[in-house]
RNA sequence: GGCCACGUGGCGGAGUGGUGACGCAGCGGAUUGCAAAUCCGUGCACGGGGGUUCGAUUCCCUCCGUGGCCUCCA
């Protein structure tokens, strides 16, 4: 089955056709790496690791290339640096900050199950590419210097705008920014500014200065990616006027009709119904929704939603995202004989655009195969049961390893002292059964409870002895 | 103000021109001393109003609501 991806540019969903399929080519645009990455900075990297591995599936694992850049100069970082490294030059103090951010970044996504991309490039070790590109643009009469700057003139592309579908008239329209005196339109936008002696700045033909916010992508995407590419993806936020900017440059660098064949942007992200700000109280970062939640859940929830359709982070999704990926876990584990086996169901509702919730049904239709079955008789049919439960627990196995999730238990690390105090109890509590005192037997119930401690009675088979099992709930 | 998305049951969330998946929660049952876990069964929805059509939740228009962009914010 094809691979069918929704892009912005035709605002349709595409086949895909990669230009080489020895080589496939994607580039996301990466964090600013100046402070903690929040939870809405996680969508992305989850959604696109996603489309990384599904692509490695297809594709094969050496056949894909993922490019997501650190954009590690901005006004932001610069503000940050200056305040936390004040006895550095600046480009050592933004290089100070942005390599402890990106470090922790790294450490929050790789908790998050995302694989590293291929390359991760820095923007500040680009600079010669952001140079050259700039250079053909003035060249090729698109770009002019001004007052140390060097700046993109918008209506020498003739069908800018659209990414965005909007036309020059709509913008000059809902403007209310204050031009630049130095612009020759008012839409034109930077690609080059000159830095104060004590910002960060780099020699250029049109004086030290530092970059626009645009240009790094298109040079970062052209050394590591070549003129044009197969995917680029982002939030949705980007689409203008970041990415539009960026296909402005390097399709007028390079003279080509497109940067990427495709266009994903996936959509914005609420907290408990509002949107996600400091003010309100409800900003989170990863870091901290990784000390109260495992990495996996914090993935599964992102994925019960369609990347491109808003989602509502809760924290009564979460704890249903943890209990449908412990029960998952848990129908896995009953099979001793775990291989992996692919599930065409589940890799047909990621081929259509990604759609990660119609895989988790999918999931869900295994997972009742696999441990809902049930035997009723007939001495000839045991074998082929037990064969379709293993089958379907294998595809369940392998559907969870490939939208990056374990197959194992997330293991509670727990104090020997702490299993031994649990342990006492519960055969305190199966004496207290036998002599049928259910008054003691349920207050020792109680206080395990409180430990966070759930008991589960079986009987065994064999002997008929009543025993007990437990576990910890969060 | 301009442009662009989205609006499905208590909650999450797919999908479709022809009486609406799946999951979570709920309820009933089996099981249990009672529970937990598991299994079986089950009720509930397509924002409002027009239009196209034999028929729309699905297409078109409009209104309302939410969100995004137009301010280097994923």
């Amino acid at each position: 089955m094809g691979l069918k991806l929704y892009n912005t540019l035709t605002r349709q969903k595409d086949d895909f056709v990669p230009i080489d399929a020895n080589n496939v080519r994607m580039y996301v645009c990466g964090p600013t790496v100046y402070d903690f990455a929040h939870i809405g900075n996680a969508r992305p990297v989850i959604v696109f690791d996603v489309l990384f591995r599904l692509l490695r599936h297809v594709y094969g694992e050496a056949h894909v290339t993922y490019v997501r850049n650190i954009t590690d100069v901005d006004d932001k970082i610069n503000a940050r640096a200056m305040r936390d490294y004040p006895n550095d030059k600046p480009v050592e103090a933004i290089r100070h900050l942005t390599e402890t951010t990106y470090a922790q970044f790294e450490k929050d996504v790789t908790e998050l199950g995302c694989l590293k991309p291929t390359v991760t490039p820095r923007a500040t070790e680009h600079i010669a590419e952001m140079i050259a590109i700039i250079e053909r643009l003035i060249a090729g009469g698109h770009a002019y210097v001004a007052e140390g700057h060097a700046l993109f003139h918008v209506p020498a592309m003739a069908d800018y705008g659209a990414l965005a579908r909007r036309s020059l008239d709509d913008m000059m329209a809902g403007a209310r920014v204050e031009v630049a005196p130095y612009k020759r339109d008012p839409m034109d936008f930077v690609l080059w500014k000159p830095s104060k002696d004590d910002e960060p700045g780099w020699d250029s033909p049109w004086g030290r200065g530092r970059p626009g916010w645009h240009i790094e992508c298109s040079a970062m995407s052209w050394k590591h990616l070549g003129e044009t590419f197969d995917i680029h993806g982002g939030g949705v936020d980007l689409v203008f006027p970041h990415h539009e900017n960026e296909i402005a440059q390097s399709r007028c660098a390079f003279h080509r009709d497109v940067m990427a064949n495709i266009f994903m942007h996936n959509g914005f992200l609420q907290v408990e119904g509002e949107k996600m700000s400091k003010s309100l109280g409800n900003f989170f970062t990863i870091r901290e929704l990784l000390n109260d939640w495992p990495g996996e859940v914090l993935r599964f929830n992102m994925l019960k939603t369609h990347y491109r359709a808003p989602i509502d982070f809760t924290v009564r999704g979460l704890e249903e995202s943890a209990a449908i990926l412990t029960k998952f876990k848990k129908t896995v584990a009953k099979f001793s004989r775990i291989s992996g086996m692919e599930s065409v169901g589940v890799i047909s509702a990621l081929s259509d655009d990604l759609n990660t919730p119609a895989a988790i049904t999918e999931m869900n239709h295994l997972n009742s195969i696999a441990s809902g079955v049930t035997y009723d008789g007939g001495a000839a049919k045991l074998s082929e049961v037990l064969e379709r439960e293993e089958e379907a627990a294998n595809k369940l196995a392998w559907a969870l390893k490939l939208l990056g999730f374990s197959t194992q238990e997330n293991k509670v690390t727990l104090s020997a002292e702490f299993r031994n105090q649990v342990t006492a109890l519960i055969a305190a509590r199966l004496e207290a059964r036998k002599a049928r005192n259910f008054a003691e037997s349920d207050r020792l119930r109680d206080e395990l409870a409180a430990m966070g401690v759930v008991l589960k009675d079986a009987k065994n088979k064999d002997t008929g002895e009543i025993e007990t099992t437990w576990e910890v709930k969060r």
